[in-house]
DNA sequence: GGACGGTGAAACTTCAGGTTGCCTC
DNA sequence: GAAGTTTCACCGTCC
């Protein structure tokens, strides 16, 4: 198909969204970074003069407590019914910018893969800025399959009869290789991932647990029926490849061998339902054994949790923050449960993004706001709640393996911590953040008026609390602490604000 | 003559996203 | 490998 687009500011990815907007269509734009995403709208947003989604604007510009630069960039590009989306983003601001996407307010969205697959977000136009991006290897080509993901989104059934996918391209050389490898190629076999020494280990753990495979013959048969031995073909390499791996769970006590049968242990059962790999699970157990020779703190648990597989990726040290990271560490050697690898040691590199990583749930823990986070760790709000969420799954995991090895005396500690970093709060705010609607922002300003725990809410005058929290939250908490307030107002579920 | 501001080339720096789990402290 | 950002030299303008 020949497509004529009017050259208008010199980048072909405007002119094409520019042209879009002109035929009252909508399209996604997709590049290969973050940066690009923003970079990308913000350019787009420029060229348009006649759109003001103010009230759209301020939504998503408030959509934190404080907003952060990116907040700022977001809430100006959306003013002018542009959006860029990516994993950085706060789950609110996503919600809002595929909302009115949907609703044909916003018009173009630039994105990384995030809007690829899983959401249904069509448009008419579908435009590939990038089909390269970075890997351990260089610039690689995406998968045709990713190719055909995004190129999928274009085509709205209820709007369109068709849809455009545009791959963009600097040359002709580049034209041509592109449209045999993305339009005419086939899209890539799939591979089984079992093949994976950490997923091998916790599927074999969860199915012996489960008691699906027991015996020797009942393993091989099992991993012999199974996607990956198809492929793979050589059984016996496999079942060497499960040898090594029931050896390594049976050294570390995750399983046993009795009549002729594999059993899991009770820890390793424990395990297996937690869903951890076997390997982060035994790196907690040797580490717990040292935690009672050591003085520990809050930090201390965050990086040994931080230091495990399940936390990838993690924050990357940059150039420039290395020798402040590496001092940071230095100072706090002395609370690591973990071994610090050797600086020459090529995990050596994994510790110090995992210690960075700890360092930034340290600082969320000590209220540090998303502006603080953005500048001191440049970690986006969508990622730092995505780390959370992973951080709090792994302690509990943590404190589960204290249980059963019995290191009871950690168990509050763990316990603290985890409630800590859910709400982001203090120690001193744990009281009042038991309560419901009470996130660490009203907590912390309950607590600065001298409201400390719930007797104190108790002990308060109800226009106290009212002046502070508003009318509704301040009646809502008086009952909570088991106070009867006298009126008849309807009461409104209000959101946790954490 | 010096402060200031704009411009552009060169030097650096950094680089997607998704899933798993439990209950309460 | 390349986009995006930072840095810095250079030049013109204004007071």
């Amino acid at each position: 198909m020949n497509l004529q687009i009017q050259e208008k500011s010199g980048a072909p990815v405007i002119d094409l969204a520019l042209d879009t907007i002109e035929k009252n269509k909508q399209a996604l734009v997709f590049v290969n970074t973050k940066r690009s995403a923003e970079k990308c709208a913000e350019e787009i947003s420029k060229k348009i003069k006649d759109v003001d989604l103010s009230d759209l604007s301020e939504k998503a510009r408030k959509a934190l407590s404080r907003p952060t630069k990116q907040c700022e960039r977001l809430a100006k590009c959306i003013k002018a019914g542009i959006a860029f989306h990516h994993a950085g983003l706060h789950s609110k601001q996503k919600d809002l910018i595929e909302a009115n996407f949907r609703e044909g307010k916003i018009k173009i969205i630039c994105c990384t893969p995030t809007l690829a697959a899983g959401i249904d977000l069509p448009a008419f136009r579908s435009i590939i800025r990038d089909v390269k991006r970075f890997t351990s290897r260089g610039m690689q080509p995406i998968p045709v399959l990713e190719y055909l993901q995004m190129a999928g989104r274009a085509g709205r059934p209820s709007f369109d009869s068709y849809g455009e996918a545009i791959i963009l391209t600097a040359s002709d050389a580049e034209k041509n290789s592109v449209y045999e490898k993305f339009v005419l190629g086939e899209p890539e076999d799939i591979f089984s991932k079992l093949a994976v020494e950490p997923v091998l280990r916790t599927y074999l753990l969860s199915l012996i647990s489960t008691k699906v495979i027991q015996s020797e013959k009942e393993i091989y048969d099992f991993f012999g029926k199974t996607f990956w031995a198809f492929q793979f073909k050589d059984m016996d390499k496999l079942k060497k490849n499960i040898n090594k791996m029931l050896k390594l769970l049976s050294d570390w006590q995750f399983i046993q061998f009795l009549d002729n049968k594999y059993r899991a242990t009770l820890l390793g059962r424990r395990i297996a339902e937690l869903y951890i790999d076997p390997l982060t699970a035994h790196n907690f157990m040797h580490c717990l054994k040292k935690a009672k020779e050591i003085k520990l703190k809050p930090l201390s648990f965050l990086v040994l949790i931080c230091n495990s597989l399940e936390m990838f990726p993690l924050l990357r040290v940059k150039t420039k923050e290395y020798d402040l990271i590496q001092e940071a560490l230095a100072k706090q050697e002395a609370f690591m449960i973990d071994t610090e690898p050797s600086m020459f040691e090529p995990e050596y590199d994994m510790y110090i993004n995992a210690f960075k990583t700890a360092l930034m749930l340290d600082d969320w823990i000590e209220e540090k706001d998303d502006v603080y986070l953005l500048e001191h760790y440049d970690v986006r709000p969508g990622e730092t709640r995505a780390k959370i969420e992973r951080a709090n799954w792994l302690l509990y995991a943590l404190s589960e393996i204290a249980r059963i090895n019995q290191h009871q005396f950690l168990l509050k500690d763990i316990a603290r911590l985890k409630f800590r970093l859910r709400h982001g709060a203090k120690e001193e705010l744990l009281a009042l953040l038991k309560l419901k609607n009470i996130g660490r922002m009203r907590a912390r300003k309950l607590f600065q008026n001298g409201i400390k725990d719930l007797g104190a809410i108790r002990k308060a005058k109800l226009d106290v609390l009212e002046k502070l929290i508003g009318k509704k939250l301040a009646k809502d908490i008086k009952e909570q602490v088991g106070e009867k307030i006298e009126e008849k107002n309807n009461r409104r579920q209000l959101n946790n604000f954490v």
